[in-house]
DNA sequence: CTAGCCTTGAAC
DNA sequence: GTTCAAGGCTAG
């Protein structure tokens, strides 16, 4: 493989702090430079050389060809992997074309921040830098790759050579100075390149914020509007995920690089795309998109500066955040927080609790002790102190500094958030939205890592519009804190339910003998050479339904890694508990069911929404069937529920299920009549359900008449289902069968059914291992689709969606 | 860009 | 005066 030509993504590094610099140096002489003498001077600044670092490059050698790139922790080994993959490349010094801007500008979010649009407003002026770059080793293209205004900084990448010859060249030459000049003819006309630009550094003086008294106190504010918004609407945007990549496969690894990395992760990218995608062409447009433009991956951070274990005394005795707690003794913040605790106590009691913005945090963070008395409230701090651990940042997990924008944070996160919401940047993620964001890989995916800031419940709107420091914040924004804190400790509960579930049910599966997913075929290569990087331990976190393109091209997930991916998705476990959760008898049982019943298909959903289907139209479409993924999925934890209880309780007691002891009349039934069983169970629900609703007592003869024939239908249905006992691995394949069923457009039809038949497929395979013996298993599981969408329509046609949760 | 450290300032 | 969550700065 040949790469013809490329220039780099640029580093912006040296070029921004150096900006910076001139900045600074701006403001402090003499503000109104006019922005062309201010160019003149970027222009002149003298460059700053790069050490060789081809040398060193050179100097590494016997690199190990199977290494994985987990292990690159280093700058020196990836770039010796870039070498490796691509031998025609090589690293070289240039300075950068002035223009070269222009394109990072109309094409940045990936890049680093597209700079050019800002502060001077002059997209040509941008200083001369000497950037290291990858250069082909064509050496009769030197003058193009150098700093020659007319050179496209981005040119697209083909795979083969296809812009090797001097007309390719031309060409795209051509088409860059045209961008060029339409860039700057928009830019001109005043056109948004950035949604909005970045906010002029404030003046650290204070004069500032006074010296415009008369409109406003603060500095970004004029006439009680705020000169920069937020537009918050924008998030929005941040949602979607890279479309570019719809129709690629999911496991593309990704990898970030530090800025001071010099190879920009776009083109390192770029590179595993291509290898993973022989056939497609990566252009410009597409990889803009990419992840983690500035991941420190292998980056040494600055080291933290442990406070000396010295009380300090008196001044600012006060900890700062990043060093509250004395590392090795986690308990000392504790200590002093218990401490600060106990002493306030008094002062808890003797000033209003509840409009007190900061104890109101701490008593919050302790758990619910609001009324509890000041000591409660310490032990609560103490002890329940976990939950939120004050020293864990709900993001990435690394240390926490504090309550920032609502939940407790490390520096990173709080900057990183701040940094999106000011500079109102939008991410994408080149995955399927589900990158793991922890310490180690926070900066890989700024998409996922600012999703997941938002969905740990940070507040955008707690980052200041007017960029006013200090103060506390009041008023609406607290107000969020407190809803959304509210929003997180229910999904807490939830998930500990869940967490009592899966032990519940991992015994159960035992009993059933479900299947152990292997672990993922290590063996698996993606097309083009061992090289490229092996995602292994995230793909079993997501799951993409292939389209059957990808498929046919890439056939990369086995049917038994697929199973696995569905099994590891599922949540089976979650949706156990609730759906054995106690139903109350009595007067709240309708509202109770009405909540069981409302969570157990809210699981369901998520459950759904991690399926990525490629194509919209299969969205759509398996949307449609929603009920019917419902009522399977009750029938089969009808049935596990029934096993368990069989298993723990005893031989005989089939009728005498857990969940049924609400109708103690009935346990007498014998098993072979389960069917009429359930059906007198849910009649009998039903009639005590609505005789509460009604305040009367409705008859049989009357529920019958209304619901006898769906309740018939759908207690059949279960009992079938009962019967044949679907493992965990049949359940979550049949779910996508029946999500994938007959559909009446006719829009990706195609596609529908190559996914449907792959999931049949698996379903057999799982099917022929696990009941070997049994050669009708799959006819029989399939045969009652239909009648599942029957029943499950009926339901939904007579709004009684929720009897399933009475059997 | 990232993230550690530092300054601010309203509420206590 | 003390707190602590904002914002700012800047080495890497
Ligand atoms: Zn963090
Ligand atoms: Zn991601």
């Amino acid at each position: 493989m040949e790469l013809s030509y490329f220039t780099e993504p640029t580093t912006r590094l040296d070029r921004d702090s150096q900006q910076d610099r001139d900045r600074q140096r701006d403001q402090e002489s003499q503000r109104d430079l006019d922005t062309q003498r201010d160019n003149q001077r970027d222009q002149d600044t003298p460059q700053k050389q790069d050490t060789p670092r081809e040398q060193e490059l050179q100097q590494d050698q016997d690199t190990q060809q199977d290494q994985d790139m987990h292990l690159f922790r280093d700058f020196k080994l990836k770039k010796r992997k870039i070498t490796d993959l691509f031998p025609g490349l090589r690293f070289v010094e240039r300075a950068r074309s002035p223009v070269s801007d222009i394109g990072d500008g109309v094409s940045t979010d990936s890049g680093y921040e597209g700079t050019s649009t800002e502060d001077d407003g002059s997209p040509a002026g941008e200083p001369m830098n000497s950037d290291l770059c990858l250069d082909s080793s064509i050496s009769d293209n030197k003058d193009l790759l150098s700093s020659d205004g007319g050179v496209p900084p981005k040119a697209d990448l083909h795979l083969q050579s296809a812009v090797s010859t001097e007309r390719d060249r031309n060409d795209m030459c051509e088409a860059w100075n045209a961008t060029r000049r339409n860039a700057t003819e928009n830019m001109a006309q005043g056109e948004d390149w950035e949604p909005l630009p970045r906010p002029l550094l404030q003046e650290r003086s204070h004069s500032a914020h006074c010296s415009t008294s008369n409109s406003s106190r603060y500095p970004n504010v004029e006439n009680n509007k705020p000169l920069v918004s937020h537009a918050l609407g924008d998030y929005g945007k941040i949602t979607s995920i890279n479309p570019d990549f719809a129709s690629l496969n999911n496991s593309l690894p990704c990898y970030g690089f530090s800025p001071s990395m010099v190879v920009a992760p776009l083109f390192y990218n770029q590179m595993i795309a291509m290898q993973c995608f022989p056939n497609m062409t990566v252009t410009a447009e597409t990889l803009r998109k990419m992840p983690g433009p500035s991941a420190t991956w292998g980056f040494e951070k600055r080291p933290r500066v442990e406070p000396s274990i010295q009380h300090r005394s008196g001044g600012f005795s006060v900890p700062q955040f990043g060093e509250a707690p004395v590392s090795g003794r986690p308990e000392r913040d504790e200590d002093n927080k218990g401490q600060g605790n106990s002493q306030t106590s008094s002062p808890f009691s003797k000033t209003d609790v509840e409009s007190m913005a900061y104890c109101h945090q701490q008593c919050d963070s302790a758990g619910d002790s609001e009324n509890g008395s000041p000591g409660a409230a310490k032990i609560a701090t103490s002890k329940t102190g976990c939950v939120e651990d004050r020293s864990v940042c709900g993001i990435c997990g690394d240390r926490g500094s504090g309550l920032h924008y609502g939940i407790i944070t490390c520096e990173g996160c709080k900057g990183f958030f701040k940094r999106t919401v000011q500079n109102r940047r939008i991410y994408y993620c080149i995955s399927q939205g589900h990158c793991d964001v922890n310490k180690l890989e926070r900066n890989k995916c700024q998409y996922c890592r600012f999703k997941k800031c938002l969905q740990q419940g940070m507040v955008v709107a707690a980052v200041r519009e007017d960029r006013m420091p200090g103060g506390r914040t009041t008023g609406p924004v607290y107000d969020l804190y407190k809803i959304k804190r509210k929003t997180k400790k229910k999904e807490t509960k939830v998930a500990k339910r869940y967490q009592s579930s899966v032990q519940q049910l991992s015994t159960l599966s035992k009993h059933n003998g479900f299947l152990v997913p292997a672990l993922p075929p290590a063996t698996r290569k993606v097309p083009s050479e061992g090289a490229v990087a092996q995602s292994s331990s995230q793909d079993a976190r997501w799951l993409t339904v292939q389209s059957p393109n990808t498929l046919l091209v890439n056939p990369i997930l086995s049917a038994f890694h697929m199973l696995q991916l569905l099994v590891n998705i599922d949540n089976h476990g979650e949706l156990m508990s609730i759906y054995c959760s106690n139903l109350a008898p009595g007067d709240s049982g309708q509202i109770m069911l009405n909540d069981r019943s409302k969570e157990y298909q809210n699981n369901l959903m998520c459950w759904f929404n991690k399926l990525q289907f490629q194509k919209q139209a299969l969205v759509n479409l398996t949307k449609e069937k929603w009920h019917h993924v419902l009522l399977l999925s009750l029938c089969a934890h009808h049935c596990w529920k029934l096993d368990s209880s069989n298993s723990g309780g005893g031989k005989d007691g089939k009728s005498n299920s857990s969940g049924c002891e609400a109708v103690v009349l009935h346990q007498g039934n014998s098993s072979s009549n389960h069917q009429r069983h359930l059906h007198e169970v849910c009649m009998h629900k039903i009639q005590q359900m609505l005789s509460c609703a009604f305040l009367r007592t409705v008859t049989q003869s009357e529920i019958r008449a209304e619901a006898g024939d769906t309740v018939d239908r759908v207690a059949q249905v279960m009992q079938a289902l009962c019967k044949l006992a679907p493992t965990l691995e049949e359940y979550v394949c049949l779910k996508l069968v029946l999500l994938l069923n007959l559909a009446e457009g006719e829009e990706a039809e195609e596609e529908r059914q190559a996914l449907q038949d792959q999931f049949v497929q698996i379903l057999q395979e799982v099917i022929e291992i696990k009941h070997p013996q049994r050669s009708m298993r799959l006819g029989r599981l399939l045969l009652w689709i239909p009648q599942i969408e029957a029943a499950a329509n009926q339901l939904l046609q007579s709004n009684l969606i929720h009897i399933p949760f009475l059997c």
